[in-house]
DNA sequence: GTCTATAGAACGATAGAC
DNA sequence: GTCTATCGTTCTATAGAC
């Protein structure tokens, strides 16, 4: 396996940093430190440390989304009204997948979204493209169709909460001294069981007053 | 209303702005432009930076945890084994109430939270005493009794979800563009909907391989 | 494409006057 | 308890040699 060019060096170092730091807690040099480059690499590779951040972000969420989308076309060609529970899976499955890969069980990749998520800053939400809300749209649909007996903020309230569990979970667990004694993977099937359950519940009564 | 003193100013605009921008990305001099002080205000009341936002990050998690203990304690008045749904709404309520209180739909709150929670650095986790330890095994017991079906692991991946779900909401919320069209306060009912069913799902079954 | 060198601004902290 | 002034550090960005 050769070495990565730069540029990847680059964007691993700093998808690192960004997780471990956040955006404004790394600076420039640790990153050209921490991939073998020279301090002026990322004004020539990405223009500046904002445009990097976005590079960054931009190779985490990409696959993603395009798994996600992949996974509810395969759920329609098969049916036209999947069940709540497979739209779940769907949805969950490739935030859990992707969280398995490279770094110490997800919790870099999964805390990398945390911080995204939670930074209402122009940096962070600079990434954004048309993919992310073709996928919000078409899973809206999808569990609307399965759900129709949910008015749609309702709806909306239990599919950021898909969100909210998956990214968490890794984050809080690494946190933890000592590390959880089980496997990584049983995570998975856990979310998948626990917001299965939480998509299907009945729609919240309105408050009897 | 007397102004209040100048240290709860720098609490005040302290909180505001590290659930912005965050701890690194907030500087001394923005916080204390913000409340109104001089910049040697903060190291004379606080000693550091790092220790103001200790003191913030205290100040609003204590209450938090004060209330979902006592609410704790109510239901054990009642019953020695609280239902699953009486147990998520003590736990997850007072989040819900604290993100009401002051800020932006307590969005600000929530993102302070999230911030603190994703963050893994030395100063982010400081602040932490005995009563959140305290608070996490009188749930965890609390919740065993009611299902003692799960494995500890499974329930506390759970419990988790819940604080991920609470969590999160808002600062997604917040993020929209436009705002939701809903009043905030339905989203207490449908997480503790969505909490309830999700915690009330049986256990995941091991994997069939 | 990689490097050195540095400009120019912002940072946290604090000494010492009032 | 509040202020000014400033020290020493670190930051991002970039000009220009190779």
């Amino acid at each position: 396996m050769a070495t990565p060019d730069t540029r990847t060096q680059l964007l691993d170092a700093a998808e690192r940093l960004f997780a471990e730091r956040g955006f404004s807690g790394t600076s420039v040099r640790a990153i050209t430190d921490l991939a073998g480059a020279n301090l002026a690499a990322v004004g020539y590779h990405f223009g500046s440390k904002a445009e990097l951040l976005t590079a960054v972000v931009r190779r985490v969420i990409e696959p993603i989304t395009t798994e996600q989308l992949a996974g509810l076309d395969r759920l329609l060609a098969r049916s036209p009204e999947p069940p709540v529970a497979d739209l779940v899976e769907a949805f969950a499955g490739p935030l859990f997948d992707a969280m398995r890969t490279g770094d110490e069980g997800g919790a870099r990749t999964s805390r990398l979204i945390v911080r995204i998520f939670g930074d209402p800053s122009e940096e962070m939400r600079s990434w954004t493209g048309s993919a992310e809300n073709t996928l919000r749209d078409r899973y809206v649909a999808a569990f609307t169709r399965a759900r129709p007996d949910l008015t749609q903020d309702e709806l909306w309230f239990r599919i950021r909460g898909i969100l909210a569990v998956a990214a968490v979970d890794r984050v809080d667990r690494h946190n933890q001294t000592p590390a959880p004694t089980d496997a990584p993977e049983p995570a998975r099937r856990w979310a998948i069981t626990f917001l299965a359950a939480a998509m299907s519940a009945p729609p919240s009564e309105p408050r009897a007053n």
